[in-house]
DNA sequence: TAGATTGTTAATCGATTAACAATC
DNA sequence: TAGATTGTTAATCGATTAACAATC
């Protein structure tokens, strides 16, 4: 039964689903139950079968779950077939370290351009991308649209960035900066944030529960 | 009251708490209402008043709460006063974004050594902190303890690099591979992941909700 | 068929919101 | 004092877990 309104939590999830149903599949288990993906997660079986179930019925009483199947499933929900494609503002350390290294063509997202204010960088190539100035930004997003920008630029321009995106008609914006982005300001553009400090601090709370 | 068991819904919104109230005191702001920070934050004030109920009673019937004291309480719950230390293992280029552009200090934590396998970067300090061979860790860690770990290191041997810092008797691993740390296995050490991929697909899914 | 396991409904648990007496 | 706002208790809402009929 295909739910309404399916709440964060089952969203956030998602990904590990994907995550341990493509490990499963590259190591070739065809079939495998709730109980079973439950144990390796560390869920419980009822969780995955109610998450699922917000989407459709992909699983078979007594057999369980095909995982070629529906590892295809959640990459669809999780829209990884779209052809997304996305720009990086920002070609400093972590935007060089997203375009040389990360797999955004195994997550369904196609990088068509870099984009940074200093001079050195502009013209040389990186990982295969272009890299413009900046002030192409506005002409090259004209041409050529772009479902995600990613924020890799320094703290005192993000806001400003992502109103400039937001103005390009990018749907998305992956958020790098430590800067909360003034959603209501950004016409429905989805900011999703990567908070190194907080996910930072949740460590240090942690690692800090006995008293001094 | 203070609670016996904080919920991680909690924990997880005490770094925003913190950010926001570092704004606040940097921008001047001597003293907030429950009301006015939820406003500003889009949280609701009831939530606010029991999430730091959980720690004790800070604020002030007809008053509100002393931004001052209130961040001060905050960063002390975070464990932000706590001299903590880190090492880094893997100086590419997102282990070079976080040596020479994270605020550890600003975050109560003082990097002491960054790791990585490539002779060519071994020796050559980076943002103030030596480069050292992956090879001397051990060395190093029984000479100068360090709370946490960050790993940056490629996927492939990050399973391996978190046996290493668990043995060396690290309390907490900052993970930034996209796998999975088999945390049974690694005595008690608190892990807190950076996961990029779950992160870039969470908004592929907000992008994506429209059928095709 | 018998055994296994789903999808779904019901029960429980936990987190958020609302209300208000206490009090600055 | 009167107004404002807390800390806390109670009510609501939502998410997780348990149970089980359906069925492969």
């Amino acid at each position: 039964m295909r739910k309404e309104k399916i709440s964060s939590a089952v969203i956030r999830r998602l990904p590990r689903y994907y995550r341990h149903l493509d490990d499963l599949y590259r190591g070739g288990t065809v079939r495998i139950s709730s109980s079973a993906l439950a144990k390796s997660m560390g869920l419980t079986a009822s969780q995955i079968r109610q998450d699922l179930s917000c989407f459709g019925g992909f699983g078979q009483q007594g057999y369980g779950y095909n995982v070629e199947r529906l590892r295809g499933e959640v990459a669809e929900i999780l829209g990884m077939n779209r052809n997304h494609t996305l720009v990086i503002l920002g070609a400093g350390n972590l935007g060089r370290a997203l375009i040389e290294n990360f797999p955004f063509a195994a997550n369904g997202f196609r990088l068509v351009a870099a984009f940074d204010v200093n001079p050195e960088l502009v013209g040389a190539p990186l990982g295969g991308v272009p890299v413009l100035h900046m002030d192409e930004l506005e002409d090259f997003l004209a041409d050529c649209s772009a479902s995600v920008g990613v924020l890799t630029v320094p703290a005192r321009v993000a806001v400003e960035s992502a109103q400039r995106l937001a103005a390009c008609g990018v749907a998305g914006i992956w958020n790098f900066t430590n800067m909360e982005l003034p959603e209501s300001e950004l016409s429905g553009v989805r900011v999703e944030n990567v908070h190194f400090a907080d996910s930072l601090l949740t460590l240090s709370y942690m690692i800090s529960e006995e008293p001094v």
